[in-house]
DNA sequence: CGGAAACATTGCCCCAGGGCAACATTTTCA
DNA sequence: TGAAAATGTTGCCCTGGGGCAATGTTTCCG
């Protein structure tokens, strides 16, 4: 159950088994089926979530409708609404499984208790942020000022398994592409 | 000299004079010209910075020449070509100030030096990730999805001096238009 | 201060990619 | 398992916005 968790903590921080025990333990498992929302637009969230198995992603749809995904958590990674959670705000998106899946679910208040008492907890948050951070930067500098192929082409460098592992709609509603455009440059590459 | 950076500090944190103290000494005072380089495409980021006036620019060229701009500092902010900085690799973008700035610079091994042992500057570091992360994600949902005047329309929305302050071709490379478009439509406004 | 260089504006044309729709295929769940 | 719903594919057409270039304007620095 716990497993996956500490070896994330464990491969990116020194950590002993107690303090590593006490940690798991404000995780709780939760179940999720396929296109089951984890958070509403508008609501605020009050979670932070570890896939064991499945996938979240977190999208918004703008006023004509058109849905704009931002970021996927797969196994073994972490995920939240993170703008919302971090300002403890009503987010400007929603957050879904989109396949079924296994989670573990840490409350907003447990979450930042362990990053405030925790030294190696605050070390991995900081972490978290970091990566997201140039994450975040990589795609605005990938996606912006790329044609059509260019952006599919990033993705299949830099995340070879999205585009088998998610639908071509949402893979191009990441992209920022019609799912028809998607769907005929793929048949090209 | 050292206002505004004191200032920034206070205003976001508990801090007794001795401690504001140590961490101004370890920043010093740098003075650029307007177009100075702070980092070229591949150095590797040695300095975080602080604005006392003036604006750097962080920007990437790519193989078409095209220029994209994703962030830039003004007045009482901290900037830096963060990803290199945080990951110690060299920069896929360039950092210049766009006008003749006065800045103050720390090394970035006084940076890490003073998260770790300083609680106060280690949630700064903190609150500064966790900005630019909501910064990057409202750029993504903001501009996907947008066409040209919804995207001019957003950034007098959220940073109302923008458009007043960066040249024409400037704010164009940050919104993802060309120089012409992004005239044209500021005429119909 | 003045010439040069960079930048801004605007007209004209063109094309990448979106919209729509018809059809094929896959997935879902009763 | 099978009918219905969702998703994927593909053709046709149309448009937002980019490229280019001519002209006007601002900025720079010797």
């Amino acid at each position: 159950m716990y497993q996956l968790l500490r070896d994330y903590l464990t491969a990116r921080t020194t950590i002993d088994e107690a303090t590593l025990a006490f940690i798991c333990s404000h995780f709780s498992p939760l179940k999720t089926k396929r296109n089951q929302f984890l958070l509403q637009y508008g609501q605020t969230c009050q979670h932070y979530y570890f896939v064991n198995k499945g996938c979240i992603r977190m999208y918004t749809i703008n006023k004509e409708g058109l849905e704009t995904s931002r970021f996927f958590a797969f196994e073994g990674g972490f995920g939240t609404a993170l703008p919302s959670f971090i300002e403890h705000t009503p987010a400007f998106e929603y957050m879904q499984t989109i396949e079924k899946s296994d989670l573990l679910q840490i409350s907003r208040a447990d979450f930042y208790q362990l990053v405030d008492t925790i030294p190696q907890f605050a070390f991995i948050y900081r972490q978290i942020l970091e990566l997201g951070f140039i994450t975040a930067q990589k795609r605005i500098y990938g996606f912006q000022g790329f044609d059509a192929l260019e952006k599919i082409q990033w993705v299949i460098q830099h995340q070879p398994d999205f585009l088998l592992r998610v639908s071509n709609k949402i893979a191009a509603s990441y992209l920022g592409l019609s799912p028809s455009t998607l769907s005929r440059l793929k048949a090209k590459l």
